[in-house]
DNA sequence: TAATTTATACTCAAACAGAGTATAAGTCAA
DNA sequence: TTGACTTATACTCTGTTTGAGTATAAATTA
C-alpha cells in the first residue's frame, strides 16, 4: 500500500511558547550553551509508541522539561526542506519538524521558572510600534531599497520595490505581515541567518550575497535586525508570532493570556504587546462590549493609578457563538 | 543533539487537488478498487533523497502520477495520531500524514484525463447552499439536537447545543466553519467514518454509538451525509475546504481557478462554487472594482446569454498591494 | 416585436470604524 | 486640602463599508 521506508528521517516536534508578562510579549527559549551559538527553541522528538497524538506528545515534553501545563496549542507549520540541519544531513538523514503555537496561562507560571522567557522583539525589532514606528524599521526599509536597485534587470527592481511595500510600507503598517517581512528580510540577506547559510545554499539558490558597503568584502548584517536563532528557529518563531497575530483578530484567544478577572485595560495591553501596535482606547472598550465576550464582575481592580477599573472575566459559554475579536487602529 | 531514531515512523504527503467546471467544484481521488472498500486521497510517499523540499516532492509526484502541473500549493495540517491506518500499526508503524492544499488552473485540464474529479459536495451535501439552505443540512441537524438530548447531564447538552448553534444554525451559514461542522458531525456519529471507526478506539475515547432508532441495536448512519473516504481523508478534505474557503475572503486565489481572461459571473460563479452560498451580483461587482485587482481587456464575452459581458484579467502587478478580496452576501 | 436573459449603473439606509471631547473617580505631592 | 496627574468611562461626529434594492442597457430567442 504505502511501499517505503523512512528511516532517514528524523521527527521533531518545536513550540513557540508565549506568554506576555508586564506588557511584554515573551517566548521560551534553551539559551545557547558552550558547544552551540545560537539559542533554539524548545525541540523534543515525536514518540509514537508513548503518544497517541502529536499534540500530547509536545504537551508532555514540555511538562517534563519545563513543568509548564500549556494552554491554547496550535500546530502551525511542517518544515521538511534541505539546508535545516547540516548535523543530520551528514548522516544521511533529514530533519523533519512539525512546529507548535502555546500559549501559557499567567496563573502557570511559577517566580522560580523564569530563566529563559525572552521578549520576542528581540528577535524581530522592527516589529514593535507601540511606541510610534519602530526606528529600525525605517533603517531596514532603506536597506531593502539598496537591495531592490541591485536588481538585475528593471521588471525585477519593480517586483522587489512591490513586496517592500507590500512589507513594510505604503499605507497602514500590518501586524499580521510578519513572516512576509522576516522572509523578505532573509532573501536581502539583512537576517543574520540569511548570513550564516550562505555557503550551505547550492549556488542558484543562494539569497544575495551581503556586502557591507563600508567595508567591502566582508559578510554582515550592518543594522540591528534582531538575535539570530539555531536552525531556521527564527523563521518558525516568526510564523508563529504572525498566526498568533492573525488569529487574535477573530477568535478570543487574549484570554488565554490573562489572569481569571481582569480589567478592559489588560485586555488591550496583551492585544498591544502581542500586535505591537497601539490601539485607541475608547473605540476597543466599544467593541469588547458589543462582543458580549466578557462579563463584568461587580468587582473592582484599585491595585493600579487613576480612577479604579471594573474587573470582568470571560464569558467561556457565549465562546462558540461569537468568534469575531475585533479590533481598532490607532493612537490616542 | 537529537538523540533518537525514527524509524518507527512512516511519512506520506496528501494532497486535496481541486478545480471548478461548470459551477461545479470537484477534488481529485483516486478510486476505490477491488482491494479497497474505500475511495482516498491522491497521497505519496516523501522521498528526502530526492527531493528538497517537501512541496517540491510533492509537485513531483502528482505530476508523475496525474500529468498536472500543481499551480497554488499550500501546507495544511500534519496528522500523526493513533489509529490512522491499522494496516501500518499493526506493524508497529506510525502514520504521519502531511496534507496540501492545490489548485489547478483551467489551462491545465486536458479532456483525456477526466477519470478521478469528484464535485466535493458528495462528501459534503449539506455544505451547498447556493439555491437556498441544504435540505440535508436541517436533516442533519435534527438529528444533532436528538444527540444533544442523548447527553449524560444539563450542562452537557447545553455545551452540545451551543456547538450545534455554532456550526448550523443560529444568525448566518458560514462557510468557513466547514472543518468544525465534519468535527461535530463526526462526534455525534452522523459521519460513515465514526460509525467505521467506532471499534478501533479505545473504550473512553469513543465518540456515541451510533443507534439507528428505527432498527435498534444496528450501527447505521440515517441520514445523507456524505460519501465516506479511505482512513481520515474526509476529514483531511474538509480542513483543505474550510482552508481554502477562508484564504479566498482575504487573499486573490480565485484567479488560479479562473482562465486567462473570465468576466465578472465567471468570477462570481467560481466562488459560489466554492464557499456553496450565493452572492450579490452588484455588490460583488462594485467590491472586485473597488480592488483593483482586475483589469478590463476591452474584448468582450459574446459565449453566453443575454447582454455581452465585459472580459477582465488579473492584474498581478497589484498583487500583494491588496490582499483582501472581499465579499457580499445575501441572494438576488 | 415582445419576452427573456444577463450586464451594469445608481440609490438608500443601517452598521461600523476612526478619531475626538467630556466627565468621573481615584492617587499623590505640596 | 487642594490641585496636578492618571486612568476609566460615556458620548458624539463623520466618513466608509455593507446589505439590499431599483433602474436601465444590450444582447438572444420565440
Amino acid at each position: 500500500m504505502i511501499e517505503f521506508s523512512s528511516s532517514d528521517i528524523v521527527v521533531s516536534l518545536s513550540a513557540v511558547i508565549v506568554s506576555v508578562e508586564n506588557n511584554r510579549p515573551r517566548i521560551l527559549i534553551l539559551p545557547s550553551d558552550d558547544n552551540k551559538e545560537y539559542a533554539s527553541l524548545p525541540s523534543g522528538p515525536y514518540s509514537p509508541e508513548s503518544h497517541r497524538t502529536l499534540e500530547l506528545g509536545l504537551k508532555a515534553w514540555v511538562k517534563s522539561r519545563t513543568g509548564f501545563d500549556l494552554g491554547y496549542v496550535e500546530q502551525l507549520y511542517t518544515f521538511g526542506n534541505l539546508f535545516r540541519s547540516q548535523i543530520l544531513e551528514e548522516k544521511g538523514l533529514r530533519l523533519l519538524t512539525i512546529s507548535y503555537l502555546a500559549l501559557i496561562h499567567p496563573s502557570e507560571i511559577s517566580e522560580d521558572y523564569n530563566a529563559c522567557w525572552q521578549n520576542y522583539y528581540n528577535f524581530f525589532p522592527w516589529e514593535d510600534h507601540r511606541k510610534g514606528r519602530a526606528a529600525s524599521a525605517d533603517k531596514l526599509l532603506e536597506e531593502l531599497y539598496d537591495w531592490a536597485d541591485e536588481a538585475s534587470d528593471r521588471v525585477r527592481r519593480l517586483e522587489r520595490l512591490e513586496r517592500i511595500q507590500f512589507a513594510f510600507g505604503g499605507g497602514r503598517w500590518d501586524p499580521d505581515r510578519l513572516l512576509y517581512r522576516y522572509e523578505l528580510l532573509y532573501e536581502a540577506a539583512l537576517i543574520a541567518e540569511a548570513v550564516r547559510d550562505w555557503n550551505a545554499w547550492p549556488e542558484e539558490e543562494r539569497v544575495r550575497l551581503p556586502i557591507n558597503r563600508d567595508n567591502p568584502g566582508s559578510l554582515c548584517c550592518k543594522v540591528e535586525s534582531g538575535i539570530p536563532l539555531m536552525y531556521d528557529d527564527r523563521r518558525i518563531l516568526a510564523s508563529a508570532i504572525g498566526r498568533l497575530r492573525g488569529k487574535l483578530r477573530y477568535r478570543p484567544l487574549v484570554f488565554e493570556l490573562l489572569p481569571e478577572k481582569f480589567t478592559l485595560l489588560q485586555i488591550q495591553n496583551v492585544m498591544e504587546a502581542i500586535d505591537g501596535v497601539s490601539l485607541h482606547k475608547q473605540n476597543f472598550r466599544r467593541l469588547l462590549l458589543a462582543e458580549g465576550l466578557i462579563k463584568e464582575t461587580g468587582e473592582m481592580d484599585r491595585t493600579s493609578l487613576g480612577r479604579p477599573a471594573s474587573l470582568f472575566r470571560f464569558r467561556k459559554s457565549i465562546y462558540m457563538e461569537r468568534p469575531q475579536v475585533r479590533m481598532g487602529q490607532g493612537n490616542n
